[in-house]
Order: C-alpha cells, then sequence, then structure tokens
DNA sequence: CTGAAAGCGCTTACAG
DNA sequence: CTGAAAGCGCTTACAG
C-alpha cells in the first residue's frame, strides 16, 4: 500500500503538498505539482478513503433506500441515481425497506452510520420517521420520507392528463385504480385524476365513476380488475385509469384472461412509464416520470452548498400508446 | 460525537476494554462488559466505521457490478444480496457496468478503493479484466468475471430440461434463441440445450432446429422471434425455447402481433423465472432460478475464511405454466 | 507557496 | 483479565 508518505519522499516535498494537490487545492505551483502527479503516478498511489474519511468526517457515498429494488421504477430510479453519483465520484449503497418503516429506519441508520455524503430516501410509507436529527442531508425521492425535502413527479398533474385524455376520447363510464391511500403519491395521483374528471364532468358530459384502491404492484392490478370487469356489462367501465403502470399490467392480464379486449372493449392507463410499459400487449399509454431529471435534482439538492434545500415538482409527460381509444358504442 | 474514550470515561474502564466488548472479543469479564454496555447505551455511543475501516484496512460493505440493475433478473439478485449481507450487517454498494468492460473495470477498481470485505460481480462480459491483484475477495456470479470463481445456476442442466419439456410435449420442430455467444451463460444455456435435443432427436424422432441468437433483452425476443414466426408456416416452428424469459417475452409480444396463439399454435419457453413470467400472457413456463441460494451461496464463499473459495453451481427447476402445450396437428 | 505537526477514533500487540 | 500506548493514512490550521 503506497501512501502520501511515500509519494511525497518521491517526489521530494512534504505529505501536507501531497495532499494538497490530492484536493485540487490551487495553492500548490505548477512545477511541484506535477512532480507530485508524477510520483502518484509511478507508484500507482490510490489515497486511503478510510482515513480521508476519518477526518473529513464524510466519505464519497450516497446512501439510497427503497422500498423494493424489484420494482421496476425504483430500479430506473437508483440506476439513474448511479450514474449521477458517479459523475461527482460518488458511489452508492443501497438498501431495500420491504416497504417496512422498522427496516426503513434501521437502514437509514446503518447508512448514516458510514457518513454518507447524503442519503436519498424513497419511502415505504407516510408515518416512518428516523426519530433523531442527523447533519447528513437527507432528501425525499417520488415519496416524501418524514420532514425531509420532496422531489418526485408532479403526481396530480400528471393524473389530471391522463384524465384528460380519456376524457377527450368520449370516456364517461371510468373506473380508477388509486394506490394506499396511506402514502402521498397514492393520494396525489388520485386526487388530480377525481377533481379534474369531476370538473370535466361538471363542465361537460357526466361522467360515472368507480373508484377503486390498492398496493401499486402486479397482483392487485390483476385482482381488482378482474372485480371490476367482471361486474355485468351495463356496469362495466369503458375504461381504468390505473394509479401505476403495474397496477395496469395486472389490469391487462385480468382484462385477457376474461376476453375483452384492449382497446376496443375497454381502455387501460398506467403511471410511470417503466421499460415493460412499451412491451406489453397493447403497449400501455401512461406518463412518463423524468427519471433522470429526479435523479439528477436530487443529487443537486445534496450537494446544495448554502443549505437551501427545497422541493421539488417535476412535470411528467403523457405517452399515449395502444392501450387507449374511444369507446366502442 | 461520542468516542470510546467518552464510554470509557463514563463506565470507569480504558478505551481498549470498551473496543474489546465492542468487538466481542470474550475476554472481557462480565461485570465489567455490562457496565461498558450499559455506558454505550447511556450515551447513544455508535462507533465511527471510518476510524474502524482505517485500523483494520476493512469495511462492513459488499461491493456489487451488475450489467444493469433495471434487468429484472439481476434486480432479484441484488435483493437477495442485500438481505444476505444485512444479516452479516454489512451493507452492499452497487454499481453498473452497463455491459461496457471499461466501466465494469472502473466501477470494480472504484469499489475496491473503499476496501470492501468483498467484490461480487456479474460480468459484462467474458473478457472483461481487472488487471491487477488485490487481496479483496472477488466472487463472480451468474457471469465470470476474470478468474473469479463463478456461483451460478447450472444453466447447461436448466436448458436440457426445457429441452425434455418440449421433446416429451410432442415438438420436433424447434428453434432455440440463444443468448451473446461471448458470455459463458450464453454458451452453456446453448450446448445444454442444444446437446440435449441432439441426444433426443438422435434416439427417437428426429428434431429439426433453427438457431438463433441475440441481447437477452425483450427488444430482440421481439425481433427475432418475428423474423422466426413470418417464415411460412410449413417452416415455422411450432415452439421456441429463448435462452432468457426476457427473450421469451419478446417471443410472446411479436407472436400477439402476428396473431399466432400461444400455446395452442406456438409454445414459447424462457430461463430465470424472473417476477414477470408469472404475469405475461400465458404465463412463461421457464426454469427458476435459486436467486437466493446464489446470493447466499455467494455471501458465504466471500466470508469463507480458509481462502478455499470454489466454483458452485446450483441446479434450477423448471416451472411449467400455461405458454407450453402440445404442438396442435 | 510549502513544511512540520497535530489529531481524527479506533484496534491491537505488549505489558503486567 | 485489563490498561497504556502506538499507529493506521490522511487533512488542515499554523508558521514561516
Amino acid at each position: 500500500m503506497t501512501t502520501v508518505r511515500d509519494v511525497a519522499k518521491r517526489a521530494g516535498v512534504s505529505v501536507g503538498t501531497v495532499s494538497r494537490v490530492l484536493s485540487k487545492n490551487e495553492t500548490v505551483k505548477q512545477p511541484l505539482k506535477e512532480r507530485v502527479q508524477k510520483a502518484m503516478q509511478d507508484l500507482d498511489y490510490k489515497p486511503n478513503l478510510a482515513a480521508r474519511a476519518l477526518r473529513t468526517s464524510q466519505v464519497a457515498v450516497i446512501g439510497l433506500v427503497v422500498p423494493d429494488i424489484t420494482n421496476p421504477f425504483f430500479a430506473q430510479l437508483a440506476k439513474c441515481i448511479e450514474t449521477e453519483a458517479a459523475k461527482r465520484n460518488h458511489s452508492v449503497m443501497l438498501a431495500n425497506s420491504h416497504d417496512d418503516e422498522e427496516t426503513e429506519r434501521k437502514q437509514i441508520s446503518a447508512l448514516l452510520d458510514h457518513a454518507p455524503r447524503g442519503v436519498i430516501v424513497v419511502a415505504a410509507s407516510d408515518t416512518g420517521a428516523l426519530g433523531y436529527e442527523t447533519i447528513v442531508p437527507i432528501i425525499s425521492l417520488d415519496r416524501r420520507f418524514e420532514k425531509y425535502p420532496l422531489i418526485a413527479t408532479d403526481h396530480s398533474d400528471g393524473s389530471a392528463k391522463i384524465a384528460d385524455h380519456l376524457y377527450d376520447l368520449g370516456h364517461r363510464k371510468i373506473a380508477y385504480i388509486s394506490g394506499p391511500q396511506n402514502t402521498e403519491v397514492g393520494r396525489s395521483r388520485r386526487n388530480g385524476f377525481l377533481s379534474r374528471i369531476k370538473t370535466l364532468g361538471h363542465d361537460g358530459d357526466p361522467v360515472t365513476l368507480q373508484v377503486f384502491e390498492g398496493q401499486f404492484d402486479y397482483e392487485h392490478g390483476e385482482e381488482i380488475g378482474r372485480e371490476i370487469l367482471q361486474s355485468n356489462n351495463f356496469e362495466r367501465p369503458t375504461a381504468i385509469a390505473a394509479a401505476s403502470d403495474q397496477l395496469a399490467i395486472g389490469v391487462l392480464r385480468a382484462a385477457r384472461d376474461l376476453k375483452i379486449d384492449v382497446p376496443t372493449e375497454l381502455s387501460v392507463t398506467g403511471f410511470d412509464d417503466i421499460s415493460l410499459a412499451r412491451l406489453v400487449v397493447p403497449r400501455l399509454t401512461t406518463i412518463r416520470q423524468p427519471t433522470d431529471l429526479l435523479a439528477q435534482t436530487a443529487l443537486e439538492q445534496i450537494f446544495e452548498e448554502r443549505g437551501t434545500r427545497e422541493e421539488q415538482a417535476l412535470k411528467g409527460d403523457i405517452v399515449i400508446r395502444g392501450s387507449t381509444s374511444p369507446p366502442s358504442l
């Protein structure tokens, strides 16, 4: 293991000087700097990160806690965060909360023990809390954790876009499958959708609306989808808007099982635009969450020097694909 | 920040003793030990991991490099690894190689700088290499990295099981879509399938076989699937075995587009058993990779003290679902 | 602009 | 069985 001492010796300078060129401190003059850099190269010097961390109480790591990395949307988010962190020469420590508050608290705590540059949390629920203060900046991503500033897609706006789209197509009997109402995302998406539909129904034709609730996953989509579609034909909606792509894909599966054709007999929409959304049959109309931008913004907030970290809501765009069409008469 | 000194002072012992109860060194007698533990609790003491790392040249972290965390199989693997690591109070540092050797090398290098307990690599390709030695144990998972011991499913055995299944159902015109042949997984799965089919065809009815090659992803499955299925009916195979679930799901999509019913007109099989496999329409017959066991074994190898790290091939089971049936006449 | 030196918080031989 | 002390490799005031 070569150390600053070895480098200093070879370059004929003090360890302080070596450290200063390492930290890109501009006070070291050109000729000396080059000599040191050459010595580092010759010796294939790599700084000991633990020693640096001990001195600076800071390690070039970003902690990331997600409910479940197996969820395609969180995987997408994790990938973007890793990419953004790498641009700043930071590594990412990943932990799953398994949608459990207690596990979440422990995971965050474990990450904080490493003294990371910051922690990004996609919260398991609304009520999770750390229970103590920390100097490490914490940012909520997609789903708010405790009091920490949230970077997220404007769920309400996105859902309203879906409402507009379905209404414009002519749908007047619509079912909405919301996410869990004990989460902010679940509520925002639902409120955004419902209030827009109500406005439209008030100003124009009346709209018949059914609302259901479930976890954001495939299984609930399939189950609730079947429930909705098995009601007799007269009551059956012509469109189902789901609060996530996974829910929507579950609905597609239920429709297929019941021999209900999408989109001729039923329109289906999702939210997120996971990569699967354009692979299912038919391809899913949905709201694209700007994952790159979410990740980028979250990282920016962490590296924000002036301590003015703030909430940010980013707009998502609607992506219209084959799963929606005008209702058949 | 409370330190060992604070704890020592409060407990009326030396810092050495505090450190010894911390490291579960059994030499500290019961009464003293309890006094120290009480002091730690009272002061809410948390050890400084950086300081510990500096002394021991070791941090409680497992590095994990995957080609792309967005790939559902790797996400599954990552989740299991995180769970296993947590059992040993280790955190996981995640990096994506984006299927690029150069990035992979850099990512592994960056992880090694943190002096982790071990690094697990799911290689991007066969030819990637680190180019230098390290004392940190490195384990290849699923796809071999350089010379490092590989923990993987017995791909050849799994593929042979698929071959048996299709042959037993009565398929005699079969297409195989292999993964990239510059990867060991790609080759093992292909060889396992082809050699079993050839044996069966030799001992029993002859089998007509077409072989294609692509990346392991959805897009290639769809593209190659379309190519296969658009050949005139006479030549069209009655079954397509794909080297991964993602490929198989792409094939399902192509079949759907071409109005070819699965399984009545075409049987389709995958490999991996990603969670999506039981959600597509129809549900996919595939080989279940024992992800928990893979993760567990990889971790065991890393923590193997006696330095006798060894290769291991774990059997995968066939999961028969709706995407396969006897060929129609 | 550069060097000498202190010290971050821990672990671990070394005594006793 | 426990304490006193050295030292891991770095960064950063403090001098000069």
